[in-house]
DNA sequence: GTCGTATCGTTGTGCGTGCAACCAGCATGT
DNA sequence: ACATGCTGGTTGCACGCACAACGATACGAC
């Protein structure tokens, strides 16, 4: 009778694991929503939208090529073709033909774009503060960078490529 | 003149700082992409579903109400309508009425669905474990849990509820 | 030079999701 | 009993994304 429906428990998850498990899972939803309802209310921008300005602020003459960026940012070619067709559309960046390939596309900030970053960085990372640093002591942010590390390339990380 | 690109540091984040949350986001999205591929190449089942059949079996009867479940696997109500439409043309789960409240549904498991999720149960904690759990020490899962939880209501958790 | 293969970026298409609107049914007050 | 407001689930719609296919260019072998 005991085997009726919930045997297999040799396999579950003890509750130390499951809160670390689900608990990353649930913060990081939240996170996300939080921060993106937060840059959009302030800024009236996506959170894939400053990931990209981010990226290029941070690059060298503020342009990468697409695919590039695309990888940076976890996003497919044909998604990161559109984000930056939206980007562009409004003047945040533009895209500028690559000499050395021509083939290539850079994604290059604007001056518009930079302004934009300038903003929206701070209420951002003010965010990130705020939600998420700030619950942690610096011994722990030490121990979550390495462990983050190991699980990155324990991940295969096959994903991009492409 | 180096006033030019990359002024205001000044909120910018420490590496440490930047390793802990940044290898957040990594991993997060590398470990999303790498179960669900495992999940979907092994059973042929997504890991939303997956969630779905877990929070069934897990429950009393094998069966919770449209509402609750939306909310426990982080969904919009719409989504989850669609995706209970899904599991219930492959016959995982089915439809049931609720009595006490006649607007009311049931996502019920069915014996398939509890097959179905018995075997990708194995090899969904098998990836949990290998990709996340064994990066971490019983002391890091130990206080991961704990800071989650600060995350999680620190973030106002002011999602859901729909 | 030319051919075959790989890479870059874009486009067509389908899918999963959220939001807003909607209806049916509950709950409360009078 | 009836009116009001709230809740649960579904539907229309728009959006963002991935995948596959494509044209253009690069790179290498011959």
């Amino acid at each position: 009778m005991a085997t009726m429906s919930s045997v297999g428990q040799s396999h579950l998850l003890s509750p130390l694991e499951l809160r670390a498990w689900r608990g990353m899972l649930r913060a990081h939803a939240v996170l996300a929503k939080a921060l993106d309802a937060q840059l959009e209310e302030a800024h009236n921008l996506q959170l894939s939208s400053y990931e990209v300005l981010m990226y290029l602020a941070d690059a060298e003459h503020e342009r990468m090529r697409m695919c590039d960026l695309a990888s940076s940012i976890l996003l497919s070619r044909s998604g990161l073709t559109r984000l930056v067709d939206r980007l562009a559309r409004e003047g945040l960046i533009e895209r500028v033909a690559c000499d050395a390939d021509a083939r290539g596309q850079f994604a290059k900030l604007t001056p518009a774009g930079r302004e934009k970053l300038a903003a929206a960085r701070i209420t951002h990372l003010a965010g990130v503060r705020a939600l998420f640093l700030e619950r942690f002591t610096p011994e722990e942010l030490e121990m979550l960078g390495g462990a983050w590390d190991r699980v990155i390339d324990g991940a295969g990380y096959s994903c991009c490529k492409t």
